[in-house]
RNA sequence: GCUCCCAUAGUGUAGACCGGCCAAUCAUUCCGGCCUUUCGAGCCGGUGACACGGGUUCGAAUCCCGUUGGGAGCACCA
């Protein structure tokens, strides 16, 4: 099997259906998963896909058995265009290409597709040796011109284009087109089985012709429906603009629907393979669910996310106390192998002074009974000054008065801000030695706020995974 | 316009090939309740779908036809 992406850019979320649903036959039955790039459209290749997509294949846990660039086969779709040619299925065309489409249309033939293959052979060595320029010849498969689909009657196999290619140079102007290249390929790589989008179905239709002019076995055809993906932004073009003019930070910016954004915000790659195999190949045209993507990765990381408090908009609260607070919270409410995390508050001057998220507060009325969560109970005394009195440490009475459980940070925690998927970024406190604990890219759980994977870039950052 | 593909709850999916075991599965969302030192965590419960119309049949989500709706293609893109 294969999975044939052009080297446009990096992969995104919409290739994944593809990418890991053949891996995933390929695991199951035994296949061979090969990578081709397709990258015989010059004027959209960027050159650093070629490395990209690997990368982000492995990352996606596909593993590649093989890998192949089509801009090395030149040799070998032209080898297979004279073969075509002698056989009478394909000729160069040299009439003005509205006029072939039109005629198309209509189910005639244009002048040039009966003339012969002596004439059609050397008409092709003229594409091949420059004579005829861009845009005046190309190659044409011939299928039925009476074909009820008018989207399969003749197409288009090679055409003539100057510029040059960024790995071939200038050394051949003839390319193929998508479908003579791919019957080629497939066929030659020995690929039995072609998973692929159901907009890909007149194309199968195109390629058998290929497949049946050549002998060729036709290998079993596989189209799945097409999968619509919302607020997503996907299209490579324009993400290239928006980075180049600084407006995202790279193609690993949380906002995008790359998978180096989806590495970056802390996805495991084993979600997108549970939601695909769950969606499976039917021929049904779906709309990617988010949801069910973030439910199954939430299942997945929750296990290992230790929890952090992280207050938002801090307002500074103090109340009279002399002698030490000690807190222990466990790093994880379901797992307390994973330890707990220790925090010594100290007095300053016979005052705690804390860091609350106001919106906790300002909801509350003076003389509320508040809980600092796993330290102690203070009284609001007066919320616009900030001032509380210390109300013991017994939960109980909390739970009476009915009163806000809130977190809290000390007057020396790092600030740290958290960026979305939306594109905000949230700024506040974070618990006190987090920067210690943590290690970078790691996905931890701020309480109330999300899954979060931390990094440090000029101070603490983290990427907002999903709630 | 022509051709092709498709149609089960908000989303995705099982059941369809081989009609009865379907007063339709599971997951997720949403809404309740329980639990919990505030976790979008766990447990329990609930709302919610066979697009419509014919036909075949003792019996249709399942087979046939039509309608409607959605999608794709008719590129010198992939």
């Amino acid at each position: 099997m294969r999975f044939a992406p052009g080297p446009s850019g990096p992969l995104h979320i919409g290739h994944t259906r593809a990418a890991i649903l053949n891996d995933e036959y390929c695991k199951r039955y035994g296949g061979k998963f090969i990578l081709r790039l397709e990258d015989t459209n010059p004027e959209k290749i960027d050159p650093e896909a070629y490395e990209m997509i690997p990368q982000d294949l492995n990352w996606l846990g596909v593993d590649i058995d093989e890998m192949t660039v089509q801009s090395d086969r030149f040799e070998i779709y032209y080898r297979v265009t004279v073969e075509l040619i002698k056989a009478g299925v394909a000729y160069v065309c040299t009439t003005d290409p509205e006029i072939w489409r039109e005629m198309k249309l209509a189910g005639k033939p244009v002048e040039d597709r009966d003339l012969g293959p002596q004439e059609h052979l050397e008409r092709w060595g003229r594409m091949l040796d420059g004579t005829y320029s861009e845009g005046e010849a190309s190659l044409v498969i011939k299928t039925d011109l009476d074909h009820r689909n008018p989207a399969v009657r003749d197409f288009i196999g090679m055409r003539i284009r100057d510029g040059p290619h960024p790995r071939t140079g200038d050394r051949y102007r003839v390319y193929p087109l998508y479908n003579l290249s791919v019957a080629i390929d497939d066929h030659l790589m020995g690929c039995t089985h072609i998973l692929r989008g159901k907009d890909h179905l007149n194309n199968t239709i195109r390629q058998e012709y290929i497949y049946r002019y050549l002998g060729w076995d036709i290998p079993v055809f596989m189209h799945y429906g097409l999968v619509s993906i919302p607020e997503s932004i996907l299209k490579t073009s324009l993400i290239r603009q928006e980075i180049q003019k600084g407006n995202y930070t790279g193609w690993s910016d949380v906002r995008l629907g790359t998978l180096q954004a989806l590495a970056a915000r802390g996805f495991d790659p084993r979600a997108l393979r549970e939601y695909w195999t769950e969606v499976g190949i039917k021929s049904v045209d779906i709309s990617f669910s988010w949801e069910n993507l973030i439910s199954k990765n939430r299942s997945l990381i929750d296990g290992g996310a230790r929890r952090f408090f992280f207050v938002p908009s801090p307002m500074l609260i103090t109340f009279k106390h002399e002698s030490v607070l000690n807190a222990a919270i466990p790093y994880h409410p379901q797992r307390p192998e994973l330890g707990m995390r220790a925090h010594r508050v100290l007095p300053e001057d016979g005052s705690v002074r804390l860091y609350v998220p106001e919106k906790d507060i300002m909801g509350s009325g003076d003389g509320s009974l508040i809980r600092l969560k796993d330290l102690c109970n203070v009284r609001l005394v007066d919320i616009c000054r900030g001032v509380g009195e210390f109300a013991g440490n017994d939960i109980s009475s909390v739970k009476e008065e009915r009163g806000k459980i809130v977190q809290w940070v000390g007057t020396r925690s790092p600030p740290m801000e958290i960026y979305t998927p939306e594109g905000e970024t949230l700024i506040g406190l974070a618990e006190e030695g987090i920067e210690k604990e943590v290690t970078p890219g790691e996905i931890v759980q701020l309480e109330r706020i999300g899954y979060c994977r931390v990094f440090f870039n000029n101070g603490l950052k983290a990427n907002m995974t999903h709630e």
